[in-house]
DNA sequence: ATCTTATGATCCATATAAGAGCCAAAGGAA
DNA sequence: TTCCTTTGGCTCTTATATGGATCATAAGAT
């Protein structure tokens, strides 16, 4: 039989998705927006909604982060503009870090 | 042929998964961890890890916030404890609101 | 310079998420 | 109460994300 995988979440994720999802069902009530209305306008099936709002892990980000856009829900608590702006420093400051990781290859020399 | 998903996400969204994206490398690279290492801490292969530093709008949220977590990223900015006391809370006034949301089913009547 | 390792990018196989449709039950309005 | 809508929970099919392997290049250390 096929391996199945199996994926472990820590106690953090599944709360802050969790969460994440109510926020989305509090928002689309505060709407009154149907199920089927909020879904149409995030272009997602009312049963992927369903799933979001339950929290469920396995769910594309980009379908909850737009969702949640959609209801109104800011993640990194700032608008588009400060968004991007954002996203323009954290790419600037990576290209000035070192563009790999490397490891202390200092082999300990325990061999006596 | 078989009719292909195709999704569309708003400049928000897209930004978004991308920043998170960046922070997660960003913090890598400032705990000096490969590549390998960190995803399997964060129990995923190192491919997926690449495309969430990317910012594939794809990834399962899971894996993401995971991987975030894992990298010391917190989102919603709060400890544990905090989290579930929000999520607690978000439940909680999930609950007291009307359990569907109901159009003003007073249709127009506007054949005159 | 050489050597070693990390990274980026591909390919393939398969586990699985998403959409669609359906039904039952619950909720709100009359 | 009765009606109508929303919601939750299935099933099935299909599109696709993930893991694993491989390879070439980049990048850091010596």
């Amino acid at each position: 039989m096929p391996k199945t995988i199996t994926r472990t979440y820590s106690r953090y994720s599944r709360d802050a998705v969790a969460l994440l999802g109510a926020l989305i069902r509090e928002a689309r009530n505060e709407r009154k927006l149907t199920a089927q209305e909020l879904a149409d306008r995030a272009g997602i099936s009312r049963g992927l909604l369903q799933r979001i709002e339950k929290g469920n892990l396995k769910c594309e980000i980009g379908a909850v982060f737009e969702t949640a856009a959609i209801a109104g829900i800011k993640l990194f608590e700032a608008d588009e503009g400060a968004l991007a702006k954002h996203l323009r420093q954290a790419r600037e400051k990576l290209a000035l870090l070192p563009k790999s990781v490397r490891r202390t290859s200092k082999a300990v020399n325990d061999d006596f």
